[in-house]
DNA sequence: TAGATTGTTAATCGATTAACAATC
DNA sequence: TAGATTGTTAATCGATTAACAATC
């Protein structure tokens, strides 16, 4: 039923859920795909081969029903599922992570952070615990973790990601500045640094360079 | 001389210049573009075409020199010059990110925060000052700010966006969950939530939803 | 019914990959 | 010189855009 899914289509799925909220949220009903495509600059073909891939949730004449639409785009992204969350590393990044309050309310829910420094293991962070990495490994075991976020440093990345992965970890998302790709898992990494060159170079750009 | 840069090339240039910055410190002179696309997990042609965009550094029969190719990225991407940045919005994220060194050691500094919770104002992260909003547009008309990075909670996040351009901001990189795009200016939209979301779907379709 | 807008097929465009002459 | 590997042109592939019949 499902046409195959293209990495472009993917990472567009959360845009149009995120308009589509707050479309909801302003109390739009209806939209068709034109007015979404001038909304999010882009055009309505684009939205139309994008939805298609997955059936048509659309009605002749009328277009989209907001509300209906958004909660089908939930459901094919998974967020009506939950999801528990362990983040390993508790440095800057990965307690900023675990107190960020976005997650939460899409139904992501951090439960524990790992960490070796003895200045930060048996702490927490928020309500969350700063657990000991020697822990990892059991906490798995015992504990239903959907997803690992990384933020360990650089140097330590690929062993860590390896050991979830072991572990039974099947979903990765990697802020190391490594790129992490291991068999029967998912990963995504985000690679802060590469945003950053990258605004760099296009700053430089524009400066006509 | 130079031909238009596509956006995926761009996003590809910090990545070479990780790798090669690796290549380097493990001590590798020369590379051809066969090896360096198995390490990279891509095409030795691919490489060849993003490297011409700029012009050939390479030599026939030979390869790449390791340390010149970097050098040449790192000028390519702007690396050399040096960059000042602020952070506006001095929350969870925004701390995190003004103590993250890898910035550091790119050439890149941190030189102020800006918020308006009097809980942090005044006060400081690591080194650098956290000061009042209302100071911003007078730091930046007094001070080289080069980027700004935005880590404002998502209802402030078009204001403040503005605020910067109108200063005379020309680059910012963006962690609220809303697209800035404005006249003028660079924008690196980093959407955090969108990137876990995308992995939340990959993990459901490998689970063969 | 007539107008609007979808779902879907066809055309276009751009990016990736392959091929190969140039040359170190 | 012969082998290796680039720079660059040509072929392929996939993604985006346009077009239009179906239908609400």
């Amino acid at each position: 039923m499902e046409k195959r899914v293209s990495e472009a289509v993917i990472r567009r799925l959360p845009r149009y859920y995120r308009y589509l909220k707050m479309l909801q949220g302003m109390g739009v009903e209806r939209i068709s795909s034109k007015s979404l495509g001038e909304i999010m600059e882009t055009t309505a073909s684009q939205i139309r081969q994008d939805f298609n891939c997955f059936g048509g949730f659309g009605q002749q004449g009328y277009g989209y029903h907001v509300g209906e639409l958004k909660n089908r785009i939930a459901e094919i992204i998974g967020l009506n599922k939950g999801y528990q969350i362990i983040v390993v590393g508790a440095g800057n990044i990965g307690q900023a992570l675990a107190g960020y309050r976005a997650f939460l309310q899409e139904g992501y829910e951090i439960t524990a952070l790992f960490d070796n420094d003895p200045h930060v293991v048996g702490g927490s962070v928020g309500d969350i615990p700063v657990l000991p990495m020697d822990d990892l490994e059991r906490f798995i075991q015992r504990n239903r973790v959907d997803i690992a976020i990384l933020t360990v440093p650089e140097q330590h990345a690929k062993a860590a990601a390896q050991l979830l992965c072991d572990a039974g970890i099947r979903a990765i998302w990697n802020f190391a500045p490594v790129d992490i790709t291991l068999e029967n898992l998912v990963c995504e990494n985000v690679q802060l640094t590469d945003g950053l060159m990258a605004l760099t170079y296009k700053l430089n750009a524009a400066n006509g360079q």
